[in-house]
DNA sequence: CATGAATGAGGTTTCATTCAT
DNA sequence: CATGAATGAAACCTCATTCAT
């Protein structure tokens, strides 16, 4: 068995699949997730046909990127939480969370779509992030810097809603608005309600 | 010959484009903004130039349609904030703008367009709520029950984004977010910092 | 008989007339004979139904701005042509002719089209200034200024025809041809055959 | 794997750019340059897109075509002058140019629209025929039959121009003209301007 | 009579997707 | 496997023409 061919006509094909994600998630960033075909191929520098190759679905694509960019936030995320103080890691974890999501604009609106293809997408990816999270509401609240009982992935929702571009506003005001919310995690439900 | 309305708007044309922003708005929720110009005008019934005669641009369309629902929340929520109570009358008239927000989904998305069309569009169509929120604001300043120095503005955005249909989420879900939001304008700002 | 009010009725609708066919003339000049319906009518201030009340069909309105334009260049030209050498009389008269086609470009060519609505349109208005020329030919020959035997009617369309215009180039351009042109009236045929 | 012919530009491509312009040809002949695309596609036997593919804007198919004919122009004129005659050997040429010229009625016109697209297109279709008019009337020159000054450029406008189809008329009466307008060749220019 | 709103056929153009090479 | 030409459905938008007012 020759194991020095069985890998080889997979480079291409590997690194075909590669640039399309990078074009893609470039194209989604520029375009909108909408953009046509043609603009994250020619981008690629591959073919339209290895394009559906490789992501029948436009879902697929779409899918294929966010979980790219999941995974590198998770990674990105459990290297900076360490502060002793449950709520200042908390913070500090969401600002990487916001960095992340402030990069795909419109993936997570895609994700909204009544399309079935979505159907359960958005929570598979989100589940790593949203058990992170999860743990560290929960340290928060041993120490009641946290008394909101949001769960981590509803945390995590939020702020994606929040981070969502508002046309003529810089990233600051998103960056604001998150600030509020996260403050409201620090309230008392009970006095909300009345 | 009765000429008192000077030239008057024809009544089928008037029909005609209530119809049409009837329709619109129904079609905009159901199926996006960019839903075919066709489906919009069989449901009004009317023929597809007409549609064109009155929004020649897709923008003119949503922007009108924007503008009805606008102003309906404008009177529907000047008549309910009744409450002595300088924060309960800001969250139960921000209740009423969950309720509004809610039933137009895609068209504040479609703001968020990189379109010129829509330049200072959002600003126009917020900012005769934007003027009531902050009013209400101030109000609770003066009592203390809101320490944020948010704007009316930047509530009523947060709030409208914190509404985006999230699938598989029933409406209740977005108001828990939006309830946090709101507890959020309680803390004060400092604390948050750091 | 009040002759006053006899012709009163009618005043607008003359207006209107005059408008349509001036509005017609600047707008096919300036934007061809197939410009919108919609562009005449409002240079001519008048509601698109008024057109189609005069000029049912499109080629009604350009028989109607050519008869008009014809009658005027049969009135300027028969003022000119004065004098007594027969060949200079024709010269001049042709000179008014070249100014008067150039006007309307696209006129013309519209009545070459297949469109039986045009049949016999363009013998009917160049008649009386087929007639014309013919007599100015006949003197021309008397004098053997002119030996070709080309009639009245091919020598105004073959002008015509040299007028069109050329992206480009100026009007210029194409007196230089009809220039040549004329000086093909005075060749022997003879001599051209072989 | 052969690969002599670099990047090979597939044969059913080839074939189909060949089929549209034998039928935009085809259809520009018979229903003029603005002809639905529709019509072209159908009779070329290939899907609109194919069109759009190969000629993006109107203007591209309509140069294409042109430049096809006028390339079969140049080798069809070029093997009949043979005249020893300067004059005779034009007048022949003028005839192979004539008959050209007559099968494309409405495409030069259309290259007298004021769209930019077509600008300058005219002049580089017309170049190598213009060289060889200039040749023919230089020699023409030179032994005196031809004392107009006019350019070979001028010449086949002129003649284009005189070839324009008259309704109710046969072709023999665009040769009249054409015959008057080349026997203006051989006067004397200054007699002309009086 | 004049008006201009409404109509909808008809043309253009785009793009997702297939499939020959 | 990759390529990109071909396809054609689908959307847009314009405008000639009709007709209610």
């Amino acid at each position: 068995m020759v194991n020095a061919e069985e890998t080889r006509p997979r480079r291409d094909a590997q690194r075909n699949l590669a640039s399309l994600l990078a074009a893609a998630k470039a194209v989604f960033a520029s375009s909108g997730v909408d953009a046509p075909a043609k603009e994250i191929t020619d981008r690629a520098g591959v073919g339209v046909g290895t394009l559906y190759r490789h992501f029948p679905k436009r879902s697929d694509l779409i899918a294929a990127v966010l979980q790219q960019e999941v995974d590198a936030c998770v990674v990105a995320a459990s290297g900076r939480s360490g502060s002793p103080e449950p709520f200042a890691a908390l913070t500090e974890w969401i600002d990487v969370y916001v960095d992340f999501v402030a990069t795909k604009q419109g993936l997570a609106a895609a994700l909204h779509s009544p399309d079935p293809a979505y159907e359960g997408l958005m929570d598979a990816l989100i589940r790593p992030l949203a058990e992170a999270a999860d743990g560290m509401l929960d340290r928060a609240r041993g120490d009641g810097s946290v008394r909101s009982e949001l769960t981590g992935r509803e945390l995590l929702v939020g702020i994606a809603l929040l981070c969502q571009g508002v046309p003529g506003e810089p990233r600051e005001f998103n960056r604001r608005l998150v600030a509020v919310f996260v403050d409201g995690l620090r309230a008392d439900p009970r006095a909300v309600a009345r």
